[in-house]
RNA sequence: GGCACUGUAGCUCAGCGGUAGAGCAGGGGACUCAUAAGCCCUUGGUCGCGUGUUCAAAUCACGCCAGUGCCA
């Protein structure tokens, strides 16, 4: 019952018939900073992950390792939740496709579709290919050795069975009138264009339901089908708030319309077509937003388990470190964009923004406190125009950062930050406190006091990227806990007198191993 | 095949009607608090090609070439 406002963000739920790898780590990341700078911000943030289990590709992966569905969904959801604790995820809730609750939610929607005269039974001839877990149109398929392949590359089969429709066809009109009226809904633009021209072809119904496995959840009345997975995986987002309990008080009430459902670009039509037709047949309001996002290459070629690059999350953390691997991700490229994962860029980053440009800065800084006034904060005077300009710098970060995430743009919140931490090494450039330290020492106490307590924004302000490293620096400038959140920023300045430790270094230069010899 | 988007310094990209910009990389310098970091200066581009509109075009229009995406 707090005053603040709600907020609620979602990853996808990761497939458990998927490995774990940087793609998942990586929208996971992406939304776990929004999740960090949002509760820094005032907000009650409801964040959630969790795993897709159904499904024909799993129950068959079960029964080619030769145990079941279950036991298989149980073993690999453990990965992505140990994938969400290594990478220091703040999610609220983690949900599988498996907990009764789901079930529950998935059934109570199917029930509202039906009495929507939205849900019709019929039968399903064509072309369906597991792998994708999607149909296609003759037209589509190429044929190799008397096999059928889809455009993807995945082989299909006939199958031709009865099925439960969705009258996805009838809502084309509804939703392009939803992506004029609400032009963020679908982000970044390009991706909402491409969405707009593929609904405006027609839309056709949408078979919902399977007889040919049973590894699903069951449709209500008629146990013989099983729910198509994309039905069941996207409602996880309203389970996870209560539903079908919608009434005064519950979460439901309070969190939806989810503020930003977070995909990977492979997805995003499920969210922007599918899902939004879901819930208008349900009755239910529709997110604010689905943001799609782009796909890593390494080291300039594509990743696939053929190439044998795919890139564990768990040996970049061991190579470069959590929170820089953190900040290379959203740092490198614009969010949204495609790209490129390679060794050169990351010691680039973690080398020259980490260590030499913040993690130098507050290590020249703490140290002249260390010497030159016996590690404790100096006592400030009064302000030259060059103070101020850096001081005002500092004070503006916050609204420049809010503006560049409430985009989504994880580079250009960064860069507002780092172009403080340049103003701040200016100014040590330009003060020169080891001249101040034999001619003024009054002047000396102000321009120490004044950078530290930049170091203390600046810390407060990288929290959600790197909470780790960012709390190493407030802990060296003895910031209590209680006085980490935005709201802190320009009330909870550094108190005079307060004895600091001996610094340590929070960012450590990256250096390649002996296997460069090779070149 | 259709519809989009992209093509600007070695690399990544910004600029989108008024005589070319940033970061990184490369070169030089002054300093010394610091993680041999930081700071200052600097080399570098016929803005994919062509035609057109305009007093004026990376910037608008058309065509072509190359690449990417979505759809078929």
């Amino acid at each position: 019952m707090s005053g603040r406002a709600p907020y609620y963000i979602t990853t996808p739920i990761y497939y458990v018939n998927d490995a774990p790898h940087v793609g998942h780590a990586y929208t996971t990341i992406a939304c776990d900073v929004l999740a960090r700078f949002k509760r820094l911000d005032g907000f009650d943030v409801k964040f959630l992950t969790g795993t897709d289990e159904h499904g024909q590709k799993v129950q068959k992966s079960a029964e080619n390792f030769g145990t079941t569905p279950q036991a298989l969904a149980d073993k690999n959801s453990q990965n992505f939740r140990d994938l969400a604790a290594l990478l220091n995820i703040s999610n609220t809730d983690f949900i599988r496709t498996t907990e009764p609750r789901h079930i529950k939610a998935v059934q109570a929607v199917w029930q509202k579709l039906l009495d929507n005269g939205d849900i019709y039974l019929g039968s399903y001839k064509g072309w369906y290919s597991v792998r994708d877990e999607a149909y296609y149109g003759e037209d589509e398929l190429t044929e190799r050795n008397g096999q059928r392949f889809a455009p993807t590359g995945a082989p299909v089969e006939w199958v031709e069975e009865p099925s439960y429709f969705f009258k996805l066809a009838s809502y084309g009109e509804k939703l392009l009138k939803l992506y004029e009226e609400q032009p963020d809904f679908i982000m970044p633009s390009g991706k909402r264009s491409e969405v707009i021209s593929f609904v405006k072809t027609g839309l056709r119904d949408l078979s919902v339901s399977r007889t040919t496995f049973d590894w699903g959840v069951k449709v209500p009345g008629d146990e013989k089908h099983v729910m198509y997975v994309w039905l069941d995986a996207l409602v996880n987002y309203i389970t996870a708030i209560g539903y079908p309990e919608t009434g005064e008080g519950t979460d439901f009430a309070r969190y939806w319309p989810a503020d930003l459902h977070m995909v990977g670009k492979d997805i995003l039509r499920f969210h922007t077509v599918y899902w939004p037709a879901f819930l208008m047949a349900a009755g239910l309001p529709l997110p604010r937003r689905v943001f799609a996002h782009g796909w890593w290459t390494v080291e300039g070629e594509k990743m696939s388990k053929s190439l044998g690059n795919v890139v564990k999350p768990q040996e970049l953390l061991d190579t470069y470190g959590l929170d820089q691997t953190r900040y290379f991700l959203l740092r490198e490229i614009p969010f949204g964009n495609d790209g490129d994962f390679s060794k050169r860029a990351m010691m680039q980053r973690i080398n020259g923004e980490l260590a030499n440009d913040y993690g130098n800065l507050c290590q020249r800084v703490l140290s002249m406190i260390q010497k030159y006034h016996e590690g404790k904060v100096p006592q400030p005077d009064a302000l030259t125009d060059a103070d101020n300009t850096l001081l005002g710098a500092a004070a503006g970060m916050l609204d420049s950062v809010r503006a560049e995430l409430n985009n989504q743009a994880f580079n250009k919140a960064l860069d507002a930050i780092w172009r403080v931490v340049g103003d701040a090494n200016r100014y040590v450039d330009e003060m020169a406190p080891w001249t101040l330290r034999k001619t003024d020492q009054v002047r000396l106490g102000t321009v120490l006091y004044n950078l530290a307590d930049v170091i203390r924004q600046l810390a407060i302000m990288t929290q959600p990227f790197m909470p780790d490293s960012s709390a190493r620096i407030l802990d060296q400038l003895v910031i209590p806990a209680d006085q980490r959140g935005f709201g802190d920023l320009l009330t909870a300045k550094l108190v005079p007198g307060t004895p600091l430790p001996a610094p340590q270094p929070a960012f450590p230069r990256y250096v390649a191993p002996e296997a460069e010899e090779t070149k």
